[in-house]
RNA sequence: GGGCCCGUGGUCUAGGGGUUAUGACGUCGCUCUUACAAAGCGAAGAUCACCGGUUCAAUUCCGGUCGGGCCCA
């Protein structure tokens, strides 16, 4: 015994980042895969964040709790891959070189353009590691990954030649969902709906024969693209027209001018007049029409988003103009019946936030509608955590109806790895493992020809090039999610590692939120399923989304957006906390806080609310609620580390006490349970537990019994706390590692973070069929409350206390510790 | 319009057919007891959203209503 071996007097934030300092400083080994090992593998295929300058303080909560599940798996013994990847593929990133320079992406030389995006989003990557480490994440950060960079992208392309090969992917004419303004298509899960004010113009129309006819319509600028009008096959009003035509109020180019009347089940015969006309393609209702009636669709507007010749007087107009212009024309010849203004959820991209056009385009697919079942079929091998939320899973495919576009018209993404001959009827690819870019290279060395209809191997390309003319190398790109959707395959060393992919698929675990269920989830199991007709994955873990202190989605817009730095180094340097929040009635509401720091930040994730629930973030509550308990912890361990530690804490003394075996007996109830929550995934439990256990039980009842003995030196009371307390910072340490590694590494030499097996419960007899413990939480609040009540100190002695009879084994102790007389 | 989640002391939250309904924050009171006042102990504070149903018994199960939220169309 003497003086405390912590010396710290209380755990702070500038504690915490000396020691975080330290933690990523020495380049250590600790958190690297080691795929020889010989133990069980364990991948986590984390999401790679996208570096947009700030990281939102949902995510980091989030990703800290991949990193409890990493180390609480390397505890459980498990060789575990825990990747740190960074996605930087994508729209978001030319959108702000766009911004920053302030020139759209198409006026520059592409080269000089990818090169800008790359130097911009190495800065955002470099904070995003910064924030990383700060949170204690115990990835392997040699090991990063880019998805821009060759090996990944190479990845990519391997999978889409795979693929391409087998069938699985085409290209085709189709529909597709586009934004003229940046002059791309996009997927259906790309698709949001914003609420706008929009005209309901109800038109005149005649019939052949001189019958007017009203049809509402928000887009009469697509008029001129009517393929056929229709209306609902049971409404008695409009019988008498179905097979006759009706003449086009506007004049139009290269295309009749009457079309059909027919009957459509997909009417709503109260919404305007009930006849709707069906244009090529004013939403994706009338797609489904024309696919279905086997109209042939007409071209009304073009890739820039204007009109077409087609439609006549409106060629070369932008659709906003021509709508305007269509208007005042069909109301100067009086063919307008009313017009009102109505609110109506327009599609918009979710990058772009443009109207959304349908536009006929040649583009390259992902076959998928055939093969949902099967989908969904391995998906049952699956666990999901929460097990519920495997519905978002179930819904989103259910809805499924068409193939996935996953050519790109944008630059900074991966390429799209193919040439086409002179004759465009061959198509040249390169050999596996190779990145290309096929817009500015030749294809190198070992690619191979292959028909474009057949898919047939037509032989080598560096033999067959005489005869394939000009090459034209394809200058679209892929969908971002065709990259990210192969994030497991690669983390689990598919094409790079045969051998440790052969052990590590289907990959450990995918953690990830709820709201990329449709995209990450989805489409990663489609790629296992196509590929290997596997299941991507053993556990998924689909966690809620980090909310503002009321309950809603944080939003530059809302003004209601915390900053995850701000909250990380909350206290550092003495330096507090202060948040202006846009409250629900609009107000400013002002928080502030003392000292969060990432271990507290941590904690209280970890503890505040079960997995799949969104989650409620205010720095005065994660405050308030939790850093009192890393306080708690700290104080126990100061106290503790000024008694000498045993030298051998495995071999088990023959002279403990009642109260010291009671201890370890509730003690080994404890790791059992924490034990089994790991295995299932699940933190809460295990956090509670381990929490509820250190600032309570142990804390406050078996510390009051034992410090007496303590300071007399009894060698068994000790034993007892510090074998009690080095395996409670070891499996509390996957939730606060920082904290943990100081205090274990101070008092024992070996830090808890590197423990690779979980404590287990001592075999040392005890009565456990009593209700011991709650009797001695219950007798000693007797005591305490009686002193209390007296008015006398605690220490002071007290008489007249009865020890109850099942506690007579702890007769002695508990009135040596409350000095009953 | 569809799916899912949530309504429990002032606030946040656990639980789950029979409980004195858990814990935290806040409030109040007492105590500077050789780890901890950045603490401890104690106290007050809840018709468990509302309406029906099942049941000997409902806060818990079922149905509905209302309210909040997210996702999707």
């Amino acid at each position: 015994m003497g003086r405390p071996s912590i010396e710290e007097k209380r755990w702070s934030i500038d504690l915490e980042k000396r020691i975080q300092e330290n933690h990523y400083n020495n380049t250590n080994l600790r958190y690297s895969f080691n795929p020889n090992s010989g133990k069980e593998i364990f991948v986590i295929d984390t999401p790679p964040p996208y570096p947009s300058g700030t990281w939102h303080i949902g995510a980091v909560a989030q990703y800290s709790m991949i990193d409890v599940i990493a180390r609480s798996q390397r505890l459980l013994g498990k060789e575990v891959y825990f990747p740190w990847g960074v996605d930087r593929n994508g729209i978001n990133i030319e959108f702000t070189v766009e911004k920053n320079t302030g020139r759209k992406m198409k006026t520059y030389e592409r080269q000089e353009f990818l090169e800008l995006c790359a130097e911009t989003i190495e800065e955002y990557t470099q904070s995003m590691r910064n924030t990383a480490k700060r949170v204690g994440l115990s990835c392997d950060f040699e090991r990063e990954y880019l998805t821009d960079a060759p090996n990944y992208r190479a990845v990519t392309q391997s999978i889409f030649i795979e693929l391409f090969k087998e069938g699985h992917i085409i290209e085709d004419l189709r529909p597709n969902l586009y934004d003229p303004v940046e002059g791309t298509t996009i997927a259906d899960a790309e698709v949001e709906r914003m609420s706008r004010a929009t005209k309901l113009v109800d038109v005149k129309w005649s019939t052949e024969d001189g019958e007017e006819i009203i049809i509402s319509t928000t887009r009469p600028e697509l008029i001129c693209a009517c393929g056929i009008v229709v209306v609902h096959p049971d409404d008695e009003r409009y019988k008498h027209l179905v097979g006759k035509k009706v003449k086009l109020p506007v004049s139009v180019k290269e295309r009749e001018n009457f079309v059909q009347i027919a009957t459509h089940p997909s009417v709503k015969s109260e919404f305007g007049s009930g006849i709707l006309m069906v244009c090529s393609f004013g939403d994706q209702n009338d797609v489904a029409v024309f696919r279905e009636l086997g109209l042939t669709p007409f071209q009304a507007i073009d890739l820039d988003g204007n009109m077409t010749s087609l439609a006549g007087p409106l060629e070369g107009m932008t659709v906003m103009d021509a709508r305007e212009f269509v208007i005042s024309e069909l109301d100067s010849k009086g063919l307008i019946d009313s017009i009102e203004e109505k609110m109506q959820d327009v599609p918009v991209s979710e990058r772009g936030k443009n109207p959304i056009e349908i536009i006929l385009l040649k583009e390259w697919y992902v076959k998928q509608t055939h093969i949902l079942d099967r989908v969904a079929e391995l998906s049952e091998e699956i666990t999901f955590h929460p097990p519920r939320n495997r519905q978002f899973l179930i819904d989103w495919m259910e809805n499924i109806t068409i193939d996935w576009p996953i050519s790109r018209r944008r630059w900074y993404h991966t390429e799209i790895p193919i040439w086409y001959d002179s004759t465009e009827t061959r198509i040249i690819v390169p050999p596996s493992g190779i990145y290309v870019r096929p817009w500015d290279e030749e294809p190198p060395n070992g690619s191979v020809v292959i028909d474009r209809n057949t898919r047939e191997i037509l032989g080598n390309y560096d033999e067959m090039k005489s005869e394939l003319g000009d090459l034209r190398g394809e200058d679209k790109v892929f969908d971002t999610w065709m990259d990210s959707s192969n994030s497991n395959l690669f983390v689990s060393g598919y094409l790079n590692e045969p051998d440790v992919f052969s052990r590590a698929f289907p990959t450990g675990l995918r953690p990830q939120g709820k709201e990329i269920v449709r995209t990450w989830l989805y489409y990663t199991l489609l790629k296992s399923t196509l590929l290997l007709d596997k299941p991507g994955f053993q556990h998924v873990w689909i966690d809620g989304l980090g909310m503002d202190p009321w309950g809603r989605k944080m939003s530059k817009s809302l003004g209601n957006g915390i900053d995850a730095d701000s909250v990380l180094e909350c206290g550092a340097g003495g330096r507090t906390g202060s948040w202006k929040v846009k409250g629900p009635e609009g107000k400013q509401v002002h928080l502030t806080a003392k000292k969060i720091g990432s271990e507290c930040f941590r904690l209280w994730k970890a503890c505040d609310a079960q997995v799949g629930d969104d989650f409620h973030i205010n720095p005065e509550e994660i405050e308030s609620r939790y850093f009192g308990v890393l306080s708690k912890l700290f104080n126990v361990a100061r106290f503790a580390s000024q008694f000498d530690v045993p030298d051998d804490l495995s071999a088990i003394p023959n002279d403990l006490n009642v109260e010291d075996k009671w201890i370890l007996y509730e003690f080994g109830k404890l790791l059992t349970t924490v034990n089994e929550s790991w295995n299932n995934i699940d933190i809460y439990n295990a956090t509670q537990s381990i929490k509820s256990f250190g600032t309570g039980i142990l804390a406050s009842h078996y510390l009051e019994m034992v410090k007496k003995r303590l300071y007399d030196g009894n060698n068994s009371a000790a034993w007892t706390i510090h074998r009690i307390f080095r395996d409670l910072m070891t499996v509390f340490s996957p939730i606060c590692p920082l904290f943990t590694h100081h205090i274990s590494s101070t008092i024992y030499g070996t830090s808890a973070v590197d423990i690779r097996s979980h404590p287990l419960p001592l075999k040392i007899p005890f009565n456990e069929d009593s209700n011991i413990t709650e009797d001695i939480i219950s007798f000693n609040a007797k005591v305490w409350k009686a002193k209390a009540d007296k008015g006398v100190s605690l220490a002071a002695p007290i008489s007249g206390i009865d020890i109850p009879e099942n506690l007579s084994e702890f007769e002695g102790i508990l009135t040596a510790m409350h000095k009953i007389e």
